[in-house]
DNA sequence: CGTAAATAATTGTTGTTACATTAAATACAA
DNA sequence: TTGTATTTAATGTAACAACAATTATTTACG
């Protein structure tokens, strides 16, 4: 056993036993996940934008200059729930965003990120890199990789 | 190179590349997270209990019968914010805890998880199990703490 | 002692989310 | 074609969260 000087999640929760691995898994990942939404949060803050709408940006900047339906959004946001549509309409307050009936469907809506939208994405990309580069000083690209596939298999347990 | 039938992050939220391995992890995690969360949500709704409520009730009945401090409570939190405050309202509200001014700090306040909040936590932890058990198929003990290893390790990265 | 600083909790405000409902357009079967 | 079901987005509502400001009490210390 080699000297240890990992905060682990015991300590920065202030909690001593698990009832098992897999529930100190559980409230570590959602530990973690919290400390890396707040640095997002942080960052972005500066921009007058919200995580949220952040990845719709940036799920927009994906299909540019191809438009975007409001429920290919939801279906691809990570946390799904129905309020894309409001997201939306923040989005083209500050014209980041424009939104266009669909001419094949007039039910749905094309949503395309604006030139200025486009910019401000790139305005934020040197932070984002620089503070992804500060988080990710402790693993290596093997250990991330093997992070990740665990977490795909994590959620195999029951597919819903 | 074994057969992979594994629903990875990709195919989840249909996106097809990332930046870096690191990146993917960033995405996959939130992405878990919010998988998690929406089970377990899924699991209190028809106990009338929020998440947040649910782990207050835990923290709780882990002093109980000891009183514990509201900023205590915040600083056990999985998600630091101001509104212990209001969620002790809640439970107050549904009788699972009860709150009195602290003797030795007329300043601080003594929660503690009523006999109805330990009734209410029992009736829940079957419940809790069963999930943990269905959730738990996929990862071994081992593997389970070697993920929780790698996401202290992460932590690592900048203390804040 | 008396005043300033620090601490604990509550409250106000504003924005966000979850959930259900509504409205409009489309698909499709009889 | 017509009626019914389905899909798509928007909206109403209530609960919740983030952040700042406020109140009450305690502590520090000249």
């Amino acid at each position: 056993m080699t000297t240890n000087i990992l905060m682990s999640i015991e300590t920065d929760i202030k909690q001593t036993s698990f009832r098992s691995p897999f529930h100190r898994l559980l409230v570590n990942l959602m530990y973690t996940n919290n400390w890396l939404c707040d640095g997002q949060m942080r960052l972005l803050k500066p921009y007058g934008i919200t995580l949220q709408q952040y990845n719709v940006l940036r799920i927009l900047r994906g299909q540019s200059p191809n438009p975007v339906k409001v429920s290919d959004i939801t279906e691809r946001m990570l946390d799904k729930m129905s309020n894309a549509s409001r997201l939306v309409d923040k989005l083209v307050a500050k014209e980041l965003v424009m939104r266009t009936e669909c001419p094949r469907d007039r039910r749905a809506c094309d949503v395309v990120i604006t030139e200025s939208g486009l910019a401000l994405l790139i305005r934020i990309d040197a932070d984002q890199q620089e503070w992804e580069r500060t988080k990710n000083q402790t693993l290596t690209d093997d250990e991330a990789t093997q992070l990740s596939h665990l977490l795909d298999e994590l959620r195999q347990s029951s597919p819903e």
